[in-house]
DNA sequence: CACTGGAGCCAC
DNA sequence: AAACGTGGCTCCAGTG
């Protein structure tokens, strides 16, 4: 079948020297919507046989886990308490068993509607195997009525359809339901595997998934133009998640690399500033991390922060001033050398847009998004990146569809996730498709939208089996080959 | 019985 | 002043 073609509206021409205004981003979310409804007709295939066989097996371990439960000493205080209403599904009911009648201690704040928290932060601290068995099942209960239970009720065919809307975010992002495929586990949960198996490639293709690298830091680089930003995007040699890593723990560089290290670096530090986080609340996950990463030679990170002289966290309440020699204090000085020193460009341009958000009550995106509304600080900062970054993805690909139609590929686009797509296409076309993708993606786009001032990057990957099973995939003399 | 909001947890 | 940005899905608990 073949694809109509549209005319090439303004947004996707480019502009040389007027900003982008509200009728770019007009077009663009049209142009966009024909591609979404296109990715829906296409679908992406589900292995129905391994979902059964996963639903039957993690059913089974939650009925086993559940006998063991309602065996055990604490259901029947539960069952005392709550009589013929006790249902093991309540958390709230858990949580009166454990903090009321039981009289475990409770430490912290309770939620806004005045209840206990009960959530696996709060649940792990409780020494009952009880406790633990439960998380376990609700871990298995989400994992199967979400993930698998959802996915199973939306095949059709052996495919599923998923929804992508472009009018439901308020940063102007997409969004996507039944199922949301935007939110499959990923790296940081163990049932990552378990759920992506289900997903496959067509008969005979491969599944590829195109991820923009760093994409919201450097979208973020385009409003603030800051050097030192822009130095760490444009030298391989440089990273700031190490180096932030770096100074919160008084490490050298290559301590501050290692991998988990790292990791709070930039999920602890760097990614909670960027989105307006302060010191006080970056600094008991840094500290309660340290209590668990070791450098090399064996040290605990606490152990090392200790022989520099910081032996406790501090209170971290905004109304008291931070004690001297606390890790709160030492996280409040590397903060304001963040913001001050190291990136006072970015930190200025935040004063002046907010500022002139303030006197407007509106603001452009540099996508031509005319925003107007009342928004908190951190939004009125925030929706501009986060939503000119996912246009950056829609352009590309709008553009990809219209090159896959020219060409008369049979590749298919089947998903988009904010900052990366999924392709789904015969093995033959791999080559041409992952280089004309890479070129729209990082060279194209930047001659469309020259307001885009630093390099674009991408990353592949390429699977014949499933979505889970996926190897990196790179350009090595003109042809597209595996990593190692 | 339908609906709503909270709480929790998954993603980027 | 505000206090980590954007979503969707599921279950529970409460309301009319």
């Amino acid at each position: 079948m073949s694809e109509p073609t549209y005319p090439l509206p303004d947004v996707m021409a480019g502009k040389k020297d007027k900003d982008m205004t509200s009728k770019d981003a007009c077009e663009l979310l049209q142009r966009g919507s024909l591609v979404l409804a296109q990715m829906e007709g296409n679908g992406m295939r589900i292995n129905e046989d391994y979902l059964a066989k996963t639903i039957r097996d993690v059913s089974e371990r939650i009925r086993r886990l559940q006998i063991k439960l309602r065996g055990d000493d604490v259901y029947r205080v539960w069952r005392r308490e709550f009589g013929g209403q006790a249902n093991l599904g309540s958390r709230d009911q858990l949580a009166k068993v454990i903090f009321n009648t039981l009289e475990y201690p409770y430490v912290g704040a309770k939620t806004s509607t005045g209840r206990y928290r009960a959530d696996e932060e709060v649940l792990a601290q409780i020494d009952l195997p009880f406790v633990r068995r439960y998380l376990k099942v609700e871990r298995l209960k989400k994992l199967r009525s979400t993930y698998l239970e959802g996915l199973k009720r939306e095949i059709v065919d052996g495919y599923i359809h998923p929804t992508f809307s472009l009018h439901t975010v308020r940063s102007f992002r997409s969004s996507a339901d039944t199922p949301n495929v935007q939110n499959v586990p990923a790296r940081n949960s163990d049932y990552a595997e378990i759920v992506r198996r289900c997903y496959l490639p067509s008969p005979g293709n491969v599944l590829v998934e195109i991820d923009y690298r760093a994409l919201e830091v450097r979208i973020s680089a385009c409003y603030n133009k800051d050097p030192a930003l822009i130095e760490y995007i444009k030298d391989p040699n440089k990273d700031m998640h190490r180096d932030a890593a770096a100074g919160l723990y008084m490490l050298s560089e290559d301590e501050a690399a290692n991998e988990a290290i790292r990791y709070m670096g930039k999920n602890g530090f760097v990614f909670p500033e960027f989105y307006g986080s302060v010191y006080y609340q970056c600094a008991p996950p840094l500290w309660e991390a340290a209590n668990k990463l070791s450098l090399s030679d064996g040290t605990l990170l606490q152990d090392h922060l200790a022989s520099c002289g910081i032996i406790e966290l501090g209170k971290c309440d905004p109304k008291l001033d931070p004690r001297t020699g606390t890790f709160e204090a030492h996280v409040r000085s590397y903060e304001d050398d963040f913001w001050n020193r190291r990136f006072r460009v970015y930190s200025e341009w935040k004063r002046r847009w907010f500022e002139a958000y303030l006197k407007t009550g509106r603001f452009r995106m540099l996508t031509g998004f005319e925003i107007h509304g009342l928004f908190s600080r951190n939004d009125a900062l925030n929706y501009g990146i986060q939503g000119s970054a996912f246009h950056c993805l829609l352009w590309s690909l709008i553009r990809l569809q219209d090159w896959l139609n020219e060409t008369g590929k049979k590749t298919k686009i089947v998903a988009e996730i904010h900052d990366s797509l999924l392709l789904d296409g015969p093995e033959d076309e791999l080559q041409e498709v992952l280089t004309a993708a890479r070129r729209i993606m990082t060279e194209d786009i930047r001659k469309a939208w020259p307001w885009i001032i630093v390099p674009l990057e991408v990353e592949v990957e390429v699977s014949k089996t499933n979505w889970f099973e996926k190897e990196l995939w790179v350009e090595s003399g003109g042809k597209w080959v595996p990593k190692d």
